[in-house]
DNA sequence: GAAACCGATGTCAGTTGCTGTCATCACCCT
DNA sequence: AGGGTGATGACAGCAACTGACATCGGTTTC
């Protein structure tokens, strides 16, 4: 991260990584699938997360509210990191390929967190479409918590976001 | 098309492409800029398509329902290349890279349907959302409609599916 | 306590995607 | 005929990644 902050994501060579780390290209491959994984190693924790309280959610929550609330419990670990969020989310929105990786890991985290509704029960459409709709007020809450000047909470905007997604799809 | 199909996307090398197509390698790369980018050539006239679609939808829609009438624009569009779309789409569900490829693609086309719908007037967390909204219909929509046996018509599809998206976003 | 074992690391060679640079060549314009 | 121009080829080079094998420190086993 240090280097990719310093010349960004493209200038910065595996081997410039390694030699940083004291280790060889070899081994940081070993360790990494690819160059840019190293900026989503904790994802895989987050997505345990989310599944989790889905799953532990109130069962009389309508699913998309269930996903919400799943939203919610990630407030903290954000909060904790905001200085290294803000930071890793300017090297992100600096190159393609990385967004393009972000992208691919929440659609990942759609899919967990829509078989976690199957197991409550919801049906098929409509469990991929809660799912896919709880990601993308995931998306718009993080992009706007992670702009603010003042910090907000992170559960507040995600209770926001939602309030406007349900308001923009209702009716008719 | 024809090699990926054959061979699958990482075994085949542009320089398979290249002789096959009567052409140097670094002639493919001034046509694309990478070995991905061939299959998501028509990306952009679809944004096109839809940012229209979304300008002169009924003033009187509600933005999703704007979006959703413009995704229905698309369906005679598809419906052509049918098994086109199948044979793409069977190639990139093998491919985690062209999977990333195709999330940016949609992430780009959520963007500019969000613009064509604050140039209607909508306002700013609710046009992000609509869009996000919208392209989580579309994925679901398009994804029933290419692997249904029996073709089914794509706007009706999209009907069904926006109306699946407001039951599971409706209420509390 | 030596031997077999094992997991992490280094070394090296090779493939492939992609880029910059310059040459070539067909075609058009005057 | 000569000079521009746009598309292509030829070539060299970098960096991401991979596979195969060697090394080596610590641990287990007899």
């Amino acid at each position: 991260m240090e280097l990719y902050s310093e010349r960004g994501f493209e200038q910065t060579t595996v081997a410039d990584i390694a030699a940083r780390a004291g280790l060889t290209e070899r081994t940081f491959f070993r360790y990494f699938a690819d160059k840019r994984e190293v900026l989503f190693d904790g994802a895989g924790a987050l997505q345990e997360l989310l599944v989790n309280a889905v799953a532990d959610a109130p069962g009389a929550l309508a699913p998309i509210d269930a996903v919400a609330a799943a939203l919610q419990t990630a407030g903290p670990l954000f909060a904790e990191r905001r200085e290294f969020a803000r930071q890793r989310q300017r090297i992100i929105a600096a190159n393609a390929e990385l967004q393009e990786r972000e992208l691919i890991k929440l659609a990942s985290l759609a899919a967990a967190i829509a078989d976690a509704l199957r197991r409550r029960g919801v049906g098929d459409p409509a469990a991929d479409l809660a799912a896919e709709a709880g990601i993308a007020v995931f998306k718009i809450t993080f992009e706007r918590w992670v702009n603010e000047d003042n910090q907000q909470d992170f559960g507040q905007l995600v209770r926001e976001s939602l309030l406007e997604l349900k308001a923009v799809t209702a009716g008719a």
